[in-house]
DNA sequence: TCCCAAGTGTGAAACTGTTCACGGTCGCGG
DNA sequence: CCGCGACCGTGAACAGTTTCACACTTGGGA
């Protein structure tokens, strides 16, 4: 894959002029990440944007105390580091490869004055910001309403469309990901993810493994998130 | 105050040459919102972009069960509705004027036009939109780090500077919120909040009235903030 | 290949915050 | 100027989660 298809897999500059990536393409570099690196801290001063070639990264922040919040799994053709770029502060979390993970990296310098030339490319962008606040938002509106089952069924399945794989074609979707991180995600604690992937196990709905869940019968979890939502 | 200096007044359109202002100028509509008189109600189709001018406005969500969840509460310079317009989603929440409130109004169809001619304003639109995912990503940490009353002091303190007043000049900051939408706001109930309250007004740290919160003590609610956090 | 760090399973006890069910009070709109 | 709706105050019982304290498994790296 040469360097030209990676940029025009990024999603915000899938709609830009053969010319106008060849010209922005100039501005690139990539990066590679191995499992676990982290590719910068929440309080970093932050003036790179990332767009994900291949891999995967969770956007975390860490209290003191040690208590992780996780925001979100991002993948392939999604954008990271927008934020901070977008309003010169800080980082706002900390953002770790969950795998071997390839980035292309664009410098503010590079990508502003672009923008600038380029006013799609930045309503493209801001389009983005849009769908994140969106998430939020409604993440924000389910941890205050919905009790704790409901949460962590919705949340599986959203995993399960995102970064969900299907060891046997055709098979069950499976979501790689330790309960410590699916209990940061949700806002819980592992114990309390663990008791009730359990009881769901014993119910037939899932199926647990080291750092994995496979998905046996999503339509049950879809009639729990339904339980309590609207 | 004319148009043009309303206009002027809200951010995102402050950096604008004279006469992109003037042009930008003859596509907007003003338009009064008595007190509590609702917006636009989540769920809508969302193609009209509002600039605060005067009053203030909740934005919020309600759960069928009647349980509401308020985002935030807006003033004069912002800016309100880029979400279901950048997007083409529908509203993503409800909002409702909190007293009476004059808006700027202008169309999708006008707006994106002018933000391909003006990437500047694009780019200051993506701004207010990161600036909306930190403060969103903030508050989602805090809710599932920090405790009830860290939580209800650092909101008390954040609306004291944006909306408070000063009923007598030099005096204490006075926040005009009845207790039910502090507990929207915090993600709790009207009954924790009052509680807490009332715990603080027997220590002397705030005084408690109709519909207000009177802040007599603020280095106290610093205090408890920082008990909790990092 | 063996070891150990990371991850999983589980129960009991403690707690935080909610729910429920009231009564009281304020102040504004008719 | 008075009534009624919106807002505040409060306690008791309850529920859902967290905390704590373990034992057990597993897979990958030295």
């Amino acid at each position: 894959m040469d360097r030209r298809e990676l940029l025009g897999s990024v999603s915000i500059f899938a709609s830009l002029e053969e010319k106008e990536l060849d010209l922005l393409l100039q501005a690139t570099t990539t990066k590679k990440l191995k499992p676990k690196e982290v590719l910068c801290r929440k309080g970093d001063p932050g003036n790179q944007l990332y767009g994900i070639l291949s891999g995967a990264l969770k956007v975390t922040t860490t209290g003191t105390d040690g208590k992780d919040v996780m925001f979100g799994l991002m993948g392939p053709g999604e954008v990271i580091g927008e934020i901070a770029l977008l309003d010169g502060e800080e980082r706002s979390a900390t953002v770790t490869a969950v795998e071997g993970t390839e980035l292309l990296t664009l410098h503010r310098r590079e990508l502003i004055p672009f923008l600038e030339k380029n006013p799609r490319a930045a309503i493209g962008l801001a389009g983005v910001l849009a769908a994140r606040v969106r998430s939020l938002s409604d993440r924000a509106e389910d941890r205050q309403t919905m009790p704790l089952p409901g949460r962590i069924a919705k949340r599986l399945l959203s995993l399960s469309e995102s970064h969900g794989k299907r060891p046997i074609v055709g098979g069950p979707v499976e979501v790689r990901m330790p309960q410590q991180d699916l209990a940061d995600l949700v806002g819980t604690t592992r114990e309390s993810v663990n008791k009730q992937l359990r009881a769901w196990e014993d119910e037939g709905i899932v199926e647990l493994g080291r750092g994995r869940v496979v998905l046996k019968e999503p339509a049950s979890l879809e009639a729990v998130t339904a339980m309590f939502e609207l």
